[in-house]
DNA sequence: GATATGACCGCAA
DNA sequence: TTTGCGGCCATAT
């Protein structure tokens, strides 16, 4: 019997970040709770601060439930975030992004 | 083993 | 709107 190890959580949790669309964000909430890991944000938020370098993987479209950068502003991180969805379209508004639940409602 | 910390979340007041 | 509290759990000391 192929004894495949079923994928780990950081595991899962790669592959719904890197599911999340350009120009889309997602909370880590949501991220968790996708991957099958509900009330796991802290999770999600851990795995992607020990991302290993050129994993490609979108972390930057994952923000915190209240639409801003959890990363802190100034940092280097932060920064390169911040820098890449507004070059990814997302809507910057008082330096936040708009999260609704019930999707976006067409801004200004 | 116990304690502290952290890229968090949802709810109540 | 903000603040406080409980929940969650892997790592570090």
């Amino acid at each position: 019997m192929t004894v495949e190890a079923a994928p780990t959580e950081a595991e899962r949790i790669w592959q719904v970040v890197a599911r999340i669309p350009r120009g889309r964000v997602c909370s880590y909430g949501l991220v968790a709770e996708l991957a099958g890991l509900p009330r796991r944000a802290r999770l999600v938020g851990r795995v992607l601060s020990r991302l290993p370098e050129g994993s490609r993987l979108p972390w930057h479209r994952v923000i915190n439930a209240r639409g801003e950068l959890s990363l802190p502003a100034g940092s280097e991180g932060g920064r390169l975030q911040r820098q890449r969805l507004e070059e990814e379209g997302v809507c910057f508004i008082h330096g936040r992004v708009p999260l609704t639940r019930f999707g976006w409602r067409g801004g200004p």
